[in-house]
DNA sequence: AAAATTAGGTGACTTTTGATACAAAGTTTT
DNA sequence: AAAACTTTGTATCAAAAGTCACCTAATTTT
């Protein structure tokens, strides 16, 4: 189960530009940090969010139900040093969560509460920058996700995935299943088999159960 | 060629929250009014941008070329009420634009220069949620781009091309080429002919040189 | 240990899309 | 009006991806 600690200065992890000391002062006395544990489901969809959650460490897979064709849809894997953006999304409308979050691994999570989030985008010039950067690489992140949905075949998508993840976990050894990673990049489960088998033909990689060794 | 009017209160038009006068008083003051012709490309990739462009009237069609490919990608139409998001994102790094901008229509743009932009996000709230408002909707839309990229079939995908389309005109006639619609859509004119005859047997549009006529 | 569950392998087939090639009709230029 | 160009029609072929069916192997539960 998450658990919430209290913070003492660890927000300099949160970005690489200096943040005003005053809003350190704020976060600090405002916000919490949790940690998740590796495949906990820490927001639902429809969940009041009184909270904005930023990453200080680990990863969060974000996705969205689509109970029409009963498929989960892979939004992003947010990164230390970015918020989940669907969250904050949520404070204009709602303050419920159209995603579900999950952590990829062990994550430790800034919880900012939301009446500061908004305040401090008038206040503080670091933080608003802070979030319009994480705005854009989302943005970048998806648009990339686009072009390659759109122009590429599964091969080279297959491999761009596993080499992200890959970097994410830091390690050539990626604990994953056939199933998980169509369910990733929208496809079946036969597809990805597939492919992982031309993969390893072409010494890209080796297949183990539950596991795929990246060479190179 | 485009022309440069003063401005006079159309600051109205811009968005659909109150804005704050002083807010307004600033606008008029320190931005200009451009009218932008039928198909006029008024940014080109690489240009120095000093100003943002906000849409009051018209659309905008908002593309990248990926020159390995040669190929042009579309990434947006911008409508009245947004900002051109990607010349928004240039103010965070070198200041050019990573894009070209093609008027769809006789367009009418709100030229803001680049610091103020930067200055209200602190100083005005009602700014601040304009702003990421407009985010919030080039979010979404990218993302539906990506699902129906991922989920349907070009038959669909036309579909939804021709409605938004005639959405924009505000005509069932939409004045385009096969040719076009395949760019857009990342595809091929043929693929593109094949489908519109499809469409065409099953009652939902006719075809006609340079035109479709969307029934329904 | 037997049964059930989960992960993965693989062949055969279908659908969709893309590529190629050429024809024909409509428009614009000369 | 002839020539050149643009737009559209269409047939054929090939490749890629998804579907179906059924099988094997590993792991977990009972």
């Amino acid at each position: 189960m998450a658990t919430l600690t209290t913070i003492n200065g660890e927000i300099k992890e949160l970005c690489n530009f200096p943040l005003e000391p005053e809003l350190i002062a704020e976060i600090d006395s405002s916000s919490k940090i949790m940690i998740v544990e590796r495949d906990e489901l820490f927001v639902k969809e429809g969940d009041q969010m009184d909270m904005i959650p930023l990453l200080l460490k680990g990863t969060v897979r974000c996705f969205y139900k689509d109970y029409d064709l009963d498929r989960e849809i892979l939004y992003y894997y947010a990164q230390p040093g970015e918020s989940c953006l669907f969250t904050y999304f949520s404070m204009f409308d709602d303050h419920k969560s159209k995603v579900f979050a999950v952590a990829e691994k062990r994550t430790k999570i800034l919880m900012v509460p939301r009446e500061q989030v908004m305040e401090w985008h008038t206040k503080y010039k670091s933080w608003n920058k802070f979030m319009v950067n994480s705005y854009i690489k989302r943005y970048m992140d998806l648009l990339d996700g686009l072009k390659k949905a759109g122009l590429s075949k599964i091969e080279d998508r297959v491999i761009d995935y596993l080499d992200k993840k890959s970097d994410r976990v830091r390690s050539k050894s990626i604990k994953t299943t056939h199933k998980f990673i169509a369910n990733d990049l929208g496809t079946t489960r036969e597809v990805i088999s597939r492919t992982l088998h031309h993969l390893e033909n072409k010494n890209y990689l080796i297949r183990e159960r539950g596991k795929i060794l990246l060479k190179n």
